[in-house]
DNA sequence: AAAACCGCCTGTCGGC
DNA sequence: TGCCGACAGGCGGTTT
């Protein structure tokens, strides 16, 4: 499910509810989702602890504690972090509970087809986490910038699709956002990176990844079918895709008809008239 | 080096 | 209505 924008409306949606709760009870029904200890470790070490500070890394949630240690949490495609009444009845998705002190509501852990992570640790136990300590580039940082771009684009053999979804060089772009992007830029999604040469085409791709990006937070993130943040409320972004899961439809652009492919392993929609290959 | 493929899971949708 | 395969916001590992 969740791509850069999703995961930062789960942070600013959790972060006035969680931060300054103590955990007073922490029940794990699904214990595989637990990478960092056996469930028993990782329950008997997160309470009594407290949030200090809610943060994003690409698509990784870190909810930092008042011991120095982290709480990492990465959705992939289908889990929800949602902040829920007690008495709220549990579906049998729901796999972890994080209950607090003097607090009514609980914060809980649902993910219908399980791929999620929940990892605690401090700094030496997060850094052997890879998917974490490798990540590439934020997006939305200073230090991305166009000759950033530029310099990725140079030193790559692979197709931009691919490259836009490698989290090791750009963190936090998934398919839908690398289509929206690609569309916005006029590139087809089998160009070769090191191809994109043109300063404005370069220009043009990092405005886009940007801009499609912030829009995508400004409107609460994208809902196509499970995701909300965590007061369960989905977003609106996706009314304005204008190429994810749209092919046969026309070309908001041109008129034309949108095609469909698989490249980099996942589908892509995108426009054969707009979207130069380079 | 890159890409294809598979596995991890569950749910949904379209075709027959 | 039911069965069956294809496919889905991710990612790590293996094979080609």
């Amino acid at each position: 499910m969740p791509e850069l924008p999703e995961v930062e409306t789960v942070c600013r949606s959790l972060a006035p509810f969680i931060v300054g709760k103590r955990v007073s009870e922490c029940l794990i029904g699904e214990k595989k989702l637990i990478k960092s200890s056996t469930a028993e470790e990782f329950r008997k070490k997160i309470i009594g602890r407290s949030f200090n500070n809610v943060q994003r890394r690409g698509k990784y949630i870190l909810l930092l504690l008042d011991d120095g240690e982290t709480l990492v949490v990465h959705l992939r495609m289908t889990g929800k972090l949602l902040i829920s009444l007690k008495d709220e009845p549990v579906n049998k998705h729901t796999h972890v509970r994080f209950s607090f002190e003097d607090c009514e509501q609980e914060l809980r852990y649902e993910d219908i087809r399980k791929f999620g992570i929940l990892y605690l640790g401090d700094e030496a136990k997060l850094a052997q986490l890879k998917g974490l300590v490798n990540l590439g580039y934020e997006p939305l940082s200073e230090e991305f910038t166009t000759e950033v771009l530029k310099e990725i684009l140079h030193s790559s053999n692979k197709k931009i699709k691919a490259v836009l979804l490698d989290q090791t060089k750009i963190a936090g772009i998934g398919n839908i956002y690398a289509d929206e992007i690609l569309f916005q830029a006029k590139i087809h999604p089998e160009s070769i990176a090191k191809n994109i040469t043109d300063e404005e085409v370069i220009k043009a791709l990092h405005f886009a990844i940007q801009d499609r990006l912030r829009e995508g937070i400004k409107y609460g993130g994208s809902s196509i079918k499970d995701y909300v943040n965590s007061f369960g409320e989905a977003g609106s972004f996706q009314k304005l895709h204008k190429v994810y899961a749209k092919a046969g439809e026309r070309c908001v652009e041109c008129g034309g008809i949108l095609d469909k492919m698989t490249s980099a392993g996942r589908s892509s929609t995108y426009c054969p008239n707009c979207q130069i290959k380079y």
